[in-house]
DNA sequence: AGCACA
């Protein structure tokens, strides 16, 4: 009878997180959950809500168990906006798994009973429609894998490569990228100092580490990470 | 603390 601290719930595709700050807006949330647990697996989902009840938490769902399993145990306690995310497998399956299984109904939820009637006149009127096109998750065309990514057009043009050193220069971002955003990725890596941007200049950064060792590493991890499907990360050293 | 699927 160990104790069983992550409290008892058998494996599932889709990780359970809680302890998120509750301060971040939902887009920037899911985008940087999206960056961060990318790197264990093809994430089919991520569910996050900001009703009273929900905020705080999310749901990502990834294409296999040992991705979730991976990532309950090497991302938990990560500092995460400020705060130790708290994971756990979830405790049911998700829809977007089910509608893939088959095994998909339509849940029948006990409140709001005129919601629930309203449901099942569209429902009936979608009946008589025959195409019924579900294939609804966000902005998740494409999982980014790190270091797999293909390296977009170089935006750099004939600069020779700055020597190894330990702040790196992070190219082709997306305009939204916030610098929290970047810390998360790159504090990951062991030596991590800060994060610089410039208002001006959207879609670069500077990310400092301790030494030219630890730079190249998190430079090799994170080379072609994807923020954005459209958007894959060129890593070079900065000029000194 | 809180397990959903807008």
């Amino acid at each position: 009878m160990v104790a069983m601290l992550s409290g008892d719930i058998p494996p599932n595709q889709t990780i359970y997180i809680k302890n998120l700050n509750e301060k971040v807006k939902k887009e920037e949330l899911k985008r940087s959950l999206y960056a961060l647990f990318s790197q264990y697996g093809r994430i089919l989902d991520l569910v996050a809500l900001k009703t009273p009840k929900l905020r705080g938490q999310a749901w990502v769902v990834f294409t296999e168990v040992t991705a979730a399993s991976n990532a309950v145990r090497q991302m938990q306690n990560f500092p995460f906006y400020d705060k130790p995310m708290r994971i756990q497998y979830a405790k049911t399956k998700s829809d977007c798994v089910a509608k893939e299984d088959g095994t998909y109904v339509p849940r029948e939820k006990k409140k709001k009973q005129e919601e629930k009637a309203a449901e099942k006149k569209r429902r009936a009127e979608e009946a008589q429609q025959s195409g019924s096109a579900s294939s609804g998750h966000g902005a998740q065309t494409n999982g980014g894998i790190p270091g797999q990514a293909s390296r977009q057009g170089k935006a750099t043009s004939q600069e020779p490569a700055a020597a190894p050193n330990n702040i790196l220069f992070i190219q082709n971002l997306p305009h939204e990228t916030t610098s929290m955003m970047l810390q998360i990725l790159f504090q990951q890596y062991p030596g991590f100092r800060e994060v610089r941007m410039i208002e001006a200049k959207p879609g670069i950064a500077f990310v400092e580490f301790g030494d030219d060792m630890q730079a190249s590493i998190a430079m090799q991890a994170l080379q072609g990470f994807k923020i954005t499907p459209q958007n894959p990360m060129v890593i070079t050293y900065a000029k000194k």
